[in-house]
DNA sequence: TCGGATGATCAGTGTGCTAT
DNA sequence: AATAGCACACTGATCATCCG
């Protein structure tokens, strides 16, 4: 669970796919640079010509023309759709509707003229600029941004911009255990090879296939044009993985590739491709290496990266952050085994030398000993999102979430019950009662609590403007729920009519006869998924503003209030159908 | 082939029902 | 009256090969 804010849906990167093209990821890094000419493009041009759903485009237009360089994932990799907006589509139909779809021209822009790709291609894209952290994400808020490397690269020229993505290849994990492989092979070796020693193994996002017996399949097989569908068909995803970092690395000089041809039947036979690290390759790498701790490259690594097609892909990424995060403070075996258990995580004995395994083979070595684990690269702390995989976790981070608000706000200590009560679905009365109490007590508003059938939880104003408002405890936040959209609406039009006929329990009269202006207002612990749609819906059928408010974001407009860094009038302006994000 | 392209898959969502 | 629990259909992100 998400108890801080109201951050998106989690997004895969780390282990990249398709692109290949480096001019092409410049302009996707471009896209955060309102300086480039590529985002001066897309300003002029691309968005207008390429998309051809009004409101996607106009919006995206909108944000380029402002100079906007921060966007969300949806802004960026678009989805499958057709024009008439139906997503349920086959790819073919499908329509360009992102900013990085139409900064990559399709392979069949010769042959059909489409000049966008697709969003697969699209999160591809996206996916190697985190990897190479050209490019992150603002956890908190769900907006991707460039970064001070991702800016030195959308501007660089050709020789600038090989030697910058030398420098991210040797901090990108993936790629230095490639490196690593191929230092090690004594021979020029295939995909398959280098596969089959990449990545966490035994999990199903990182399957390989045997070099020997693809090459003996290839060898055998009579036809040439079943040989070439062997060559270009089949892979696994891991073996995948491997060419086309090869192929990266390749481009850079620091990996070159051979073709085996074998003689049979007076016939030739062109074998797999293999690679083998080159001379400026064994120099980089030990270069990146260093001598001591100080003069090596540290190495970029994102919860994202630590786990791919896994049951509880989540609760297993987590883990592997923790161990990391641990590691680079101790080497002791039984101290980080302590320090797992106490965060929830179970079966350690079994799983964290599998763990240890799968990261020395995503490219983070680490030396096991019989007492101690010896992390011998330099990486980053991981920033792990709070999504509470384990009870304990969760506690946990509930409990750092209260603290910090106790001390950075200052409100009577019964609101802080709040917290609690917010995420008690059986506790919902209280809610109720002490954010009414809250909302009067503290912010200054008059109201009272209403509750029983066909009556809001409460109504609250002031001297300019009443609130109709909803309150929810919910465990796991609040998804959008066309009931609860219907009842508000229902609220709204009481108000709006006033008609005992319609409801006899005249629950209006309780604002002040003189309030002329209304808002609505949700109150509960956090609002998930699309919950946006239910108030936007909500304003378009009763053409009335209001808004959603998280318990955190509650405790500090309430903190805010109090110390006069906020007004009443301020709240009612914030009313824009939103979830409304008040922090300290 | 290289650099993506494509249909399949599956976990996550919304919805509507029943039991409590 | 309202929520938890469940089955269900749908969708969107991601995979696993596949291919012009």
């Amino acid at each position: 669970m998400n108890i801080a804010t109201n951050i998106g849906r989690l997004h895969s990167f780390g282990w990249v796919q398709n692109p290949s093209n480096f001019d092409n990821l410049q302009k996707v890094v471009s896209i955060f640079n309102p300086h480039s000419s590529h985002y001066q493009l897309l300003r002029d041009s691309l968005v207008d010509t390429l998309i051809p759903l009004d409101q996607i485009k106009n919006n995206l237009h909108e944000k380029l023309s402002n100079g906007i360089a921060l966007f969300t994932y949806e802004e960026l990799v678009g989805t499958k759709q057709d024009i008439h907006g139906n997503t349920n589509v086959s790819r073919k139909d499908a329509v360009a509707d992102s900013l990085i779809q139409v900064s990559i021209e399709s392979q069949a822009k010769n042959t059909r003229g489409k000049r966008w790709t697709d969003n697969w291609t699209a999160s591809g894209y996206l996916s190697w600029a985190l990897s190479l952290h050209f490019v992150d994400i603002d956890h908190e808020t769900g907006f991707y941004h460039i970064t001070d490397q991702g800016m030195e690269f959308s501007e660089a020229d050709d020789t600038h911009m090989k030697r910058i993505l030398r420098d991210a290849l040797l901090a990108y994990p993936p790629a230095s255990r490639v490196l690593d492989i191929l230092a090690h092979a004594d021979r020029a070796v295939t995909k398959f090879y280098i596969g089959e020693r990449l990545g966490f193994k035994g999990e199903s996002g990182f399957t390989s296939y045997d070099e020997r017996l693809m090459i003996k399949w290839v060898e055998y097989e009579s036809s040439k044009s079943e040989r070439t569908k062997i060559k270009q068909s089949v892979e696994g995803t891991a073996d995948k993985y491997a060419r086309m970092i090869c192929k990266w690395l390749e481009k850079l000089g620091l990996v070159e590739s051979s073709r085996d041809e074998i003689e049979k039947n007076s016939e030739k036979i062109s074998l797999f491709k293999r690679y083998r690290i080159t001379g400026a390759g064994l120099h980089a790498l030990r270069q990146s290496r260093g001598s001591s701790k100080n003069k090596q490259v540290q190495k970029y690594v994102a919860w994202e990266f630590l786990g791919t097609k896994v049951q509880n892909v989540n609760y297993v990424r987590t883990r592997r952050a923790m161990i990391l995060n641990f590691l680079k403070k101790s080497q002791s075996k039984r101290a980080l085994l302590e320090h797992l258990t106490d965060y929830g995580f179970t079966d350690l004995d079994t799983i964290l030398d599998k763990d240890i395994e799968g990261l020395n083979a995503i490219g983070i070595r680490i030396i096991s000993e019989s007492d101690r684990y010896i992390l011998v690269d330099d990486i980053n702390e991981i920033y792990i999102p709070n999504i509470g995989v384990t009870d304990n976790l969760h506690d946990i981070e509930l409990e750092q979430e209260k603290s910090k608000l106790i001390s950075e706000t200052n409100l009577p200590l019964k609101y802080y019950e709040l917290l609690d009560i917010a995420y008690d679905g059986s506790r919902n009365r209280d809610y109720e009662i002490l954010a009414t109490d809250l909302f009067i007590n503290v912010c200054g508003f008059q109201g009272t609590v209403l509750g029983g059938a066909r009556k809001p939880d409460a109504v609250i104003f002031t001297d300019e403007y009443g609130v109709i408002v909803d309150t929810k405890a919910y465990s796991n936040g609040y998804p959008k729920n066309l009931q609860q959209e219907d009842e508000m609406v229902r609220y709204i039009e009481d108000n709006q009519k006033r008609d005992a006929d319609r409801n006899n329990t005249r629950w209006w009269e309780n604002f002040d006869p003189f309030v002329s202006t209304f808002y609505y207002l949700w109150v509960s612990s956090t609002f998930i998924n699309k919950f946006d749609e239910q108030l936007v819906s909500t304003y378009k059928r009763t053409s009335t503003h209001g808004g959603a408010i998280g318990v955190v974001a509650l405790l500090s407009f309430a903190s805010l209030i109090r110390e006069s860094k906020l007004t009443l009038q301020d709240f009612a302006n914030d009313m824009q159908d939103v979830v409304l994000n008040y922090s300290v």
